[in-house]
DNA sequence: TCGGCCATGTTGACAGTGTACACATTGATG
DNA sequence: CATCAATGTGTACACTGTCAACATGGCCGA
């Protein structure tokens, strides 16, 4: 390793949002900057412009790159939990998200920045979708109400949201952080049954 | 009106708040700036350091605001909803935070900024202090359990934050936002009562 | 009424930010 | 091997927060 700085980076686009993820769990926000990030990869400023069309663009990759961090604890607690109940499943996911909102709250900022969701990609499935998937089955069989699945749906996510916030910003105690989870979700599985 | 510009302001802090709160409204966080906030007061930037030590605290007071703006519709809503259950009077706080968000979204934004929010104030009644209140009343006389207050008071204060931030940022649409706010307060309302 | 103090304003500077333009370098391809 | 497109550099501009030094003038005591 450790070859002799080379002009052409070879993979830099990766190592811009290497060097953002690892900036964003240390500094936070205001630590991912374009200038910070292409220092870190050795590179001037202007670097970053040939690969994101603005730094927002890159932060935004950064973000996209968290949100698969998260989606991998999310599919794997979804398969040790495969034949589980659907409510028991939806609270597998609710729990991912708190966990990865309260194990890296500064990456977990940018998850939730509405500047880095993409506003297009039909192919990625994302956790609206998984949710969704896992709410449909909660539904009477062949009488599929959209209303009642949007209500649900929206219930998981912004209570799971909301409470994530809520925990990393507020509630520093570990214990208390596992009572309030477990006892949010536990109402919440009772309001999404009625 | 219109006098000639006199050296000393005269109330300048004021008149900064009020400043940012129009500019936060216009512009969002981004066009909450010292330089630009100074400049709508006719005034330099330097100036605005002797009245707050740094520009965030500039921004949380211009978030302190905010809140009561927000916190006078929740009081003017519980004054209405006088005698009710005290289920419907948490409804109304939370379709009143709801309602703000939606009605003024980047105004919103500083209130939910955790930077924004003053780590001590023994006095001054807050949102939180508020839905406890409330929520105390749903407790079975002489048996209060604080694991279950705090419980309700998380998924409450949660699922409102959760519901306003996610309408704010994804759902553009006033008729689905109704139907959503309906249909989650419904469930979250079932959660409260389990 | 006058002098002076001090709260409150200004100016100018510095470091740091995103971003654009012109230029330099190099890997790959005809 | 020559050339071209991709990729990186250097420099510059406008903007940001913040500080130190200086200016102003409203109020209070003699």
């Amino acid at each position: 390793m450790a070859d002799r700085p080379r002009y052409h980076h070879g993979a830099l686009r990766e190592a811009l949002v290497d060097a953002g993820e690892q900036l964003a769990r240390s500094e936070g926000l205001d630590g991912v900057t374009v200038r910070r990030i292409a220092a870190a990869c050795g590179v001037s400023a202007a670097a970053v412009y040939r690969h994101f069309p603005s730094g927002d663009h890159l932060i935004a990759a950064v973000a996209q790159r968290a949100r698969e961090i998260m989606a991998r604890d999310m599919f794997a607690r979804l398969d040790a939990a495969a034949g589980r109940a659907p409510i028991d499943r939806l609270r597998e996911v609710g729990e991912s998200y708190i966990a990865f909102a309260l194990a890296e709250p500064r990456l977990f900022s940018l998850v939730s920045m509405p500047m880095t969701t993409p506003p297009d990609r039909p192919d990625d499935p994302n956790a609206a979708d998984l949710v969704r998937d896992i709410v449909l089955e909660l539904e009477p069989l062949g009488a599929v109400d959209e209303q009642r699945v949007a209500s649900r749906m929206m219930l998981a996510q912004a209570s799971a949201h909301g409470l994530a916030v809520i925990l990393r910003d507020f509630v520093p105690d570990p214990r208390a952080r596992e009572q309030l989870i477990a006892g949010v979700l536990d109402r919440v599985g009772a309001g999404l049954e009625a």
